[in-house]
DNA sequence: TCTATAATCGGAGCGTTGTTCCGTTTGTTG
DNA sequence: CAACAAACGGAACAACGCTCCGATTATAGA
C-alpha cells in the first residue's frame, strides 16, 4: 500500500474549486491548459461530439494524457463549458470598467451571443442525461446572472436603458435568438440583438418616469 | 447508381404512406415488422442510442437485413416514432368510438403521456441536426392535432368539458408535463394531467344532470 | 411439381469511436 | 546529480455504425 504519511504533503485530491496552490508538475499544468484550449476551439467547428485523439492531437498530448486529467469525454464537455463561461463572465466587469454603462452592456450582449454560437450541439447534451452535465445549469445561471445583472444596474442607473429588465430572462432571451448559430444566421442574430438593446434604451428614465 | 433496368413493375419504392399493394417477399415484411417491434421496445428501454445489433438481435435477424431497410440508424428512430404515433393517433378515434366524450379523452390523454415517457433522448435528437428527423415534428403535429382536437370537440360539444381548448396547446402542455419520465415521475405526471383534466371539466357548460 | 432466378438473408469485417493499460520519459527533491 | 514518483504517449481493447458478399429461400413459369 501507498503510504501517505509523508511530511506535510500538499497533493490535494483533484476537487473543483480548490485552486489556490496545487502541486502539479508544471508540464501537467501546461498540458491542462493545452488540452482545454484545443477542446474549446475543436468544440466550436466540430460541436461537442468531436473526436478525443483529434483534441489530444491538436494540444500536442497523448490521448492518455488526456483521460488522466478527465477520465470521460462529458468531463473535458464540461470543463471547456465551465471554463468559457468563466472567461465570458469575467468580461463583463473589465467591459464595465473600459466603457460607459450602455456600451459595456451591448458590447457584452454581443459577447455572450459569440458564446452561444459556440455550443452547437451541446443543449442536446445536456438533455442526454450524462451526470456530468447536471450541474452545468445551476453553473451557467449562477455566473451569468449576476453579471449581466450589475451591467443592467449600472445602465439602468445612467439612465440609458429602462430599468425591470429580468437577467435570466434577458439571458434566456438571447440564448434562444442565438441557437440558428450558422453563416449568416450570426448577421441576423447581431440584428435582433440590436433591436433588443434599442428596445431597452427606449424606455429609458432620461425621457420618463 | 444502375438500378434503372427494374421492369419497374410494382416494386415501390418504401414510400411511407403507400400500403396497399406492396410485392414484398412475404418474409422481407416480415422481418420489416419485427425489425420495428422490436426497436419499439428497445428504444423504450435503452432510448435511441441503442446498438443497432441489439435490435437486430432481439428481432431475430441480421444487420444486413435491418441495414437494407432502414439505410442508417436515424431512418430506422424515425419509422419506429411515425408507426408509434400512428398507433397512438388512431387509437383516439377508437377510444372516442368505446366511451364517452369525455372519458375518451381522458383515457387518450393518459395514453399520451405513455407515449412521450418512451421518447428518452428522442428530443435530444430531434435537435442533432440529422436530417433523417426533419419531418417529424411536423408529422407529430399532423397526426395529434386532428386527433386530440377531435376528442377535444366532441367532449365539449357534449358539455363534459369547457370550450375554447386549442389542440396543439394541450400537446405541449402535456408532453412539457412528461419529460420527467423516470420511476415516479410517472405517477406524478399522471396526477399533474388529472388536475389538467379536472381543470377542463370545471368550466363545462353542464347539459348533464 | 420442379427448377431457375432473383430478391433476401446473415454475419464477418471495416473504419471509427471512447477508454484502459503499461512501459517510457521527465520534473522534482534531497 | 541521482533516484523516484509523477506524468507521458500511444498501442490495444471493446463497442459502435455501417458495408459487403456468399448462402439461402420465396416466387414465377415449365
Amino acid at each position: 500500500m501507498k503510504e501517505a504519511h509523508l511530511s506535510g504533503k500538499l497533493n490535494e485530491l483533484p476537487d473543483e474549486g480548490a485552486e489556490p496552490k496545487r502541486r502539479m508538475r508544471l508540464d501537467a499544468r501546461r498540458n491542462e491548459d493545452a488540452v482545454l484550449e484545443a477542446a474549446k476551439q475543436v468544440f466550436a467547428v466540430s460541436g461537442v461530439d468531436a473526436p478525443v485523439r483529434e483534441i489530444a492531437a491538436k494540444a500536442g498530448v497523448g490521448v492518455g494524457t488526456l483521460y488522466r486529467r478527465f477520465p470521460n469525454r462529458s468531463d473535458l464537455v464540461a470543463a471547456v463549458f465551465r471554463r468559457e463561461v468563466d472567461a465570458c463572465a469575467a468580461e463583463a466587469a473589465s467591459l464595465a470598467a473600459e466603457h460607459a454603462p450602455g456600451e459595456a452592456l451591448s458590447r457584452w450582449l454581443k459577447r455572450y451571443t459569440g458564446f452561444i454560437a459556440t455550443k452547437k450541439g451541446l443543449s442536446a447534451a445536456l438533455h442526454s442525461g450524462d451526470q456530468a452535465f447536471d450541474s452545468l445549469p445551476a453553473y451557467f445561471r449562477a455566473s451569468f446572472e449576476p453579471a449581466l445583472g450589475q451591467l443592467l444596474e449600472a445602465a439602468s442607473a445612467a439612465g440609458e436603458i429602462r430599468g425591470g429588465v429580468d437577467a435570466y430572462d434577458l439571458l434566456r432571451a438571447v440564448g434562444n435568438l442565438s441557437v440558428n448559430s450558422s453563416d449568416e444566421g450570426m448577421a441576423h442574430t447581431g440584428r435582433m440583438l440590436d433591436l433588443m438593446i434599442d428596445g431597452m434604451r427606449f424606455g429609458a428614465v432620461s425621457s420618463k418616469d
